[in-house]
DNA sequence: ACGCCAATAT
DNA sequence: AATATTGGCG
């Protein structure tokens, strides 16, 4: 290792922390409380388990690159909001840093979830080849058995995957959301939109919502569907 | 500086 | 076995 002058990832974990600024863009204070639970983002920041690394809350220098964080356990709560995260950031924006940001775990660092995700995409990627009609036999590793605890959302196995977002989108103005428009037909019809989700929406999202679009050219189904992402309050 | 990936280290 | 780290590259 080299830890040459690099306060590397203690620095970096206090100076990432509680910063407002950084957090905020995206879920707690956009969306309310119900429509957290509703699409199952969970609130603000619960437990990372595992003391926090270093009793070091003195004020003096805490450039110790001597000291090591324990291992990072991704248990299935943490791997769930994990998840949660890349669904609700769509494919293209999720990279590490965002990921991070927006499971807003107290410990997490970029590289926890740098490493967690190279490991879940290969997990992907060994899932397509056997997703439809097959069965699941293809497992090879042993390490999914976490990954099978959360349920893989389906779009993460299909190809391009394009964001959109319709109706009132006044309040986010994320650039992470990808292209505001409407989907190619001009029209909203999906499963998800027209049927189940319309209660949901019709309950507890006035203000539309943000969904990303698939469309699959190989299928040949034409199958558009899935992640639906609350706008906010009114 | 970040992200991706394979290989490797712990 | 599960995570972390490293090194090469865009």
């Amino acid at each position: 290792m080299k830890e040459d002058d690099e306060p590397n990832w203690f620095s970096k974990w206090e100076d990432d922390l509680p910063s407002p600024e950084d957090l905020t863009p995206l879920s707690q204070t956009l969306i309310t409380a119900d429509l957290a639970t509703a699409f199952d983002i969970r609130t603000p920041i619960p437990h990372p388990h595992q003391p926090p690394p270093p009793p070091n809350s003195g004020e003096f220098d805490s450039a110790d690159r001597t000291l090591k964080r324990p291992r990072l356990v991704w248990t299935p709560q943490l791997h769930k909001r994990f998840v949660d995260a890349v669904a609700h950031l769509g494919i293209k924006n999720a990279v590490p840093k965002t990921i991070m940001q927006l499971m807003g775990v107290d410990g997490l660092t970029r590289e926890n979830v740098a490493s967690h995700l190279q490991k879940y995409r290969l997990y992907l990627k060994r899932m397509q080849g056997v997703s439809s009609g097959g069965h699941v036999s293809a497992g090879d590793p042993a390490t999914d058995h976490l990954f099978a605890s959360s349920p893989v959302p389906a779009h993460f196995l299909h190809r391009n995957s394009d964001q959109f977002m319709v109706g009132n989108y006044g309040q986010l103005q994320q650039p992470m959301y990808g292209q505001f428009g409407f989907p190619r037909n001009g029209q909203v019809e999906h499963p998800l939109v027209n049927r189940q989700n319309q209660q949901v929406m019709g309950g507890l999202v006035r203000n539309l919502v943000a969904f990303s679009c698939e469309d699959e050219f190989e299928s040949g189904n034409g199958r558009k569907v899935l992640t639906l992402f609350p706008t906010g309050d009114d």
